[in-house]
Order: C-alpha cells, then structure tokens, then sequence
RNA sequence: GGGUCGCUAGCUCAAUUGGCAGAGCUGCGGACUUUUAAUCCGUAGGUUGUGGGUUCGAGUCCCACGCGACCCA
C-alpha cells in the first residue's frame, strides 16, 4: 500500500469483526436522544467519534494489531541517537495516547505502553496525507490506545519518534482521563483504580512490587523444601484466630459458612497428614473494621516447619522478610516513598514481652504480676482496662500501648501470657508464658510465630474454654473444631508455626498505607 | 461509636459580609511542519453530594441524610 494512503486499510478491513458480531456491536448504538443529551458534552464527543468511525467502515476496537516492536524494544535499541536522525528503519508499535501536540501540518503524540515506557509518535502531511492527518486530529482523543508504523527517527529536538507511515485507532476510549498534572482525589484512586494505573506510575510499581514480594516469598520457601497448599476459605467453623466471621450460606448443604478467618487448623490438619513443611499464601476475611492499616480481607502467609519451633521459624521469616526486601530495593535498606530509610540487615533484636513491658513501666512484671498491681500500672498511664480482662490479656494490653508502636527496628516480642494464646505451647522453661512471638517492623505488628501445641489434651481444654467464653459461657453455644482435635490425636509431629501479613510486608517495605498495597480495595459503593 | 474537616464543570480548584457561579487543564471551532503539560485566537461546558428550612435573595446560614478524609475510643 502506498505510504500516502495513510490508513491501514488492509489490516481494519482484516480486524473487522463477523457481520453477526457488528451487528451486535451496533444494537447498543441506538441510545435514545434523551440519553446522549444528559451524557456530558466530552463523553457525548467520543461516542459520536466512535459512531463516525463506525460509519466510515473503521472498526474502533480492533482484534488486535500486529506491533513489530514494543516501545521498550524502539528505546532500548535506538536510545542513543543523535537529533534529527532517520535510521530507515520501520517498527509498528502500539500504546495509549497520553499526550497529544497538533500543529497545522505535523502532530505529535506522546504513546504510553503498560510497562510505562513512553515513546513520541509524529504525524506528518506530507507522509500520511493531508486527509489522514484530520481524521487524526479529528478523531484521536487522549486516552485512545493506537497502532503506528513508521520510520524510527529523532526529531530536531532529539526525541526518539516513530515517523508514522500508517496509523490506526485499536481501541477507542469513550472517557476523557483527569488531568495529568494533578493528582487524582485519593477517593478516586481506590474507587477508579484502572485510571489511577493510568495515570500514575507509582501505581503501577505498587502491583509489580506485591508481585515481587509474593514471589521471593515462594521462592524462599520452595527452596526450603516447603509444599504450596490451599486449604478452605469456606469453613463450617471458623478458627485459628480471634475475629469476627464473614457469614454465608450453602444452598445445597443447607447450612452456614464462615469465610475463613485463618488457615491454621487446616494447615495442621495437613502436617498431620504428613505434609511437614506447609505454607499458603491466601486471603482471610475479618468482618471488622476498615481504616488505613485495616482492609476486610487480607492476604496472608502462614507456614509451618516440622521439628521447627519458634526460634526456627523466626529464623526464617527474618530471611523470607529480608530476601523480599531485596527483590524489591535490591539492599537491606529500604527506603519509603517519604524518604525515609529502614536498615533490616544484621541480626533482629529479640526481647521478652514482659522484660519490654518491665522497661517501659519502670517496674518488674512478670507472669506472675497480681491482677490488681497491673490495673494500677493501667490506671497511671490512663489506658482504659476492660473487667473480663484477665492478668494476662492486661499485660498485653498495656504492652501495645506503651511499647509496640515505639519499635521500629524490627523486633521479634517473645513470650506471651498462656491466657491469650489457645494454640501455642507452653515455654519450655519459663512458667505462665508460651513460646510465641510477635514480629514487630515500624511500629506494627507484622507476624507472629509459635512453637505450635500438639498435645491434643491441652488443646482441648484451652479451646473448650475459649469456645465457652465466645459462647458467653453457654456451653449449648460453644462451637468446637472436634475434626481438628480429632486430627490431633492422630499425632502432629512437634512444630514451629508463622502468619504474617502480606499487605502489612508491602507496608513496611514501602511505607504506602493498606489501601495502597491492595489493588482493588474494599471501599463503600458508590 | 464520638469529634473535626470536606463534597462546586470531565479533572484539579476559586467564589469577600448571604447579592450576576469562575479559572486552569480537558472538549469543541480556527491558525500553525519540530512539539515535550506545545503556542495563539474564539467558544462550549453547572440539579454547587441529596432532601428540607430561614431569607426579597443561599455554593455561603440552620436541620437531616449520603459519601469521603483525619483524629479519638
């Protein structure tokens, strides 16, 4: 086809769609008049483009387009070329319009391609023609993803430009985007994320960096011999955490569901079974609330190491969390979009939960601190202390308040009280205390690891008792996992066990909010 | 759950004491063959979140509701 014919005519006729198929693209052409006045003026525009595109026998959402080069490839094999440049050599390349500079007889266009990469198309008369050059200028909206084969060259500027021979719209944007120069309302980020994605390249690095993250975690566990599992996430009883269900129902079984709020008494069901080194990397639900470190459903990592305990396993999330802050910064420093710098290199801090608490209140506590000495310590620093609370729970209580938040180097919190803890052993050594410990990173919680109870005795009586306190003390009320005590009792090899936040990981090795780390989060409809 | 602030054109934002709802970008029309958020000329675009109330007159004051942000529990 001559150059000067501009339009691709062979490959629209080539991309248009079966007859049958047009006709049913055209059967949701005719909206009332009504309809396409009330639509604003901008919309109203693009689809009278469309219309006209449609009437001129030119398909505006191709099947595809035969690109001979992504914009990456044109910038990375002609990156250095020196201004005003013809290489006579011809790409066919495709991306969205994000730009556009018309002049009277040459346009340029800036293309933008998924990965981000930008690349100048220009459009001449004298190359595609004075006609085809209007309907450029008269159809091509910001926004409209296009096809342009050309010569690759370099203005007199020096910007690296295809020069078009041909061009092509392949998919018509029937939206006008917000303005690039301002940032979008938060609102519309969440709410609008594809156009956020759009717009901003940050938004983009998010989604590669999750993806980054979730992979380096699976790496590091595949190359610990871990197995991959996915255990229910609609479960006839719900545990292995504290937390409010999701509640749903099965038609067919004719019974309620719980979403899950935890994997854990499946993931034990499986070391059981024998499958000793166990991880899933899943979403759970909490029907809780929704700020900016809270989102209903979350992804999580939980893993469990046989002949582990939680020293292990500490261990090893120190390494899954350092290998992912690697893959993502490429050094054990990572740097927040603020600016702000975290070193996670060298050996984490461990210290006792109740040696913290000691520290910060000035005074000794321990497991055996008597209720009424610890309802004082809560009173002086005015937290406010809920009766049902047993010394336990209070001593935890006050250590979130007036320790956890000021631990920004990471540090794993050891050793809990018995009383808020059902699923973990008791200390070897230390009485009123269980091996656990909460993984602390820029002030929040970030995991948690145990040496896991296996003794399916203790494991009855702690969870009968917490059942008994859900139920309100009814004990008609209480709910208990006899499957997974059952399984117990086939006997669990001795354990370490860790959960650990996904979206909270992404958090503190990017310091966005929970919002930001999770691409459509849950927001309120419209 | 409580408090504070916000919601105005497609987007980002103005609007004095209650007195004609505006700007930039975007869009539309025109000029322009080397632009980089192109420029220049012209022009269109509004149920001021929703519903009530006060007033001669409400974007502005009052009440309720919706949505959101922040702080607090």
């Amino acid at each position: 086809m001559p150059a000067g014919e501009g339009r691709l005519v062979t490959l629209s006729v080539a991309c248009h769609r079966p007859s049958e198929q047009r006709v049913a693209v055209s059967t949701d052409e005719p909206r009332s008049a009504d309809e396409q006045d009330e639509l604003p003026e901008q919309m109203r525009v693009r689809r009278e483009k469309r219309a006209k595109m449609l009437s001129d026998g030119v398909e505006p959402y191709l099947l595809g387009f035969p690109r001979t080069a992504t914009l990456a490839e044109v910038r990375d094999k002609y990156g250095e070329l020196p201004p005003d440049t013809a290489t006579g050599d011809t790409v066919a390349v495709a991306g969205r319009v994000i730009f556009v500079r018309n002049t009277g007889k040459l346009c340029f266009a800036t293309l933008r391609a998924g990965d981000g990469t930008e690349l100048q198309a220009m459009l001449s008369a004298a190359e595609v023609g004075k006609e085809s050059l209007d309907e450029w200028k008269r159809l091509v909206d910001l926004g409209d993803h296009v096809g342009i084969e050309g010569e690759v060259i370099t203005s007199r500027r020096g910007e690296l430009s295809v020069f078009a021979q041909r061009w092509q719209i392949t998919s018509k944007a029937l939206r006008p985007l917000p303005v690039a120069h301002k940032p979008m309302s938060e609102e519309a980020r969440v709410r609008q994320r594809y156009v956020d994605l759009i717009m901003r390249p940050q938004a983009r690095q998010t989604v590669r960096t999750r993806a980054n993250v979730v992979r380096s975690l699976r790496d590091t566990l595949h190359e610990r011999g871990f197995v991959e599992v996915e255990t229910p996430m609609l479960q006839p009883l719900h545990g292995g955490a504290t937390a409010r269900p999701f509640v749903t129902h099965s038609n067919a079984l004719d019974i309620d569901l719980y979403l899950r709020i935890a994997p854990e008494l499946y993931l034990k069901r499986a070391a059981v079974g024998g499958i000793e080194k166990v991880f899933e990397i899943n979403r759970n639900f909490r029907n809780e609330g929704v700020d900016s470190s809270h989102s209903p459903e979350f992804a999580m990592l939980e893993f469990y190491e046989a002949y582990g305990n939680y020293d292990t396993v500490a261990d090893l999330t120190q390494e899954l969390v350092v290998r992912a802050a690697l893959a993502v910064h490429g050094s054990t420093m990572v740097t927040h979009q603020d600016g702000s710098q975290f070193d996670l290199g060298g050996e984490w801090r461990r210290v006792s939960m109740y040696g913290a608490l000691s520290d910060a209140l000035g005074e000794e506590v321990t497991p055996a601190t008597e209720h009424a000495k610890l309802v004082t310590y809560a009173q002086a620093h005015e937290i406010a202390v809920d009766p049902a609370w047993g010394a336990g729970k209070l001593a935890e209580e006050l250590f979130d308040e007036l320790v956890a938040d000021r631990l920004v180097e990471p540090t794993f919190v050891r050793d809990y009280p018995v009383e808020t803890s059902p699923l973990v052993r008791p200390h070897r050594s230390i009485p009123g205390v269980v091996e656990k410990w909460d993984l602390y990173v820029q002030g929040f919680e970030l995991g948690t690891g145990y040496s896991e109870l296996v003794d399916p005795v203790v494991q009855r009586e702690r969870l009968t008792a917490q059942s008994l306190l859900a139920a309100g003390g009814d004990a008609e009320a209480m709910q208990l996992d006899e499957d997974f005590l059952r399984a117990l009792e086939y006997g669990m090899p001795p354990t370490g066990g860790v959960g650990m936040g996904i979206d909270r990981l992404l958090m503190a090795l990017t310091g966005l909010g929970i919002r930001e780390t999770i691409l459509f989060p849950l927001v309120r409809p419209e």
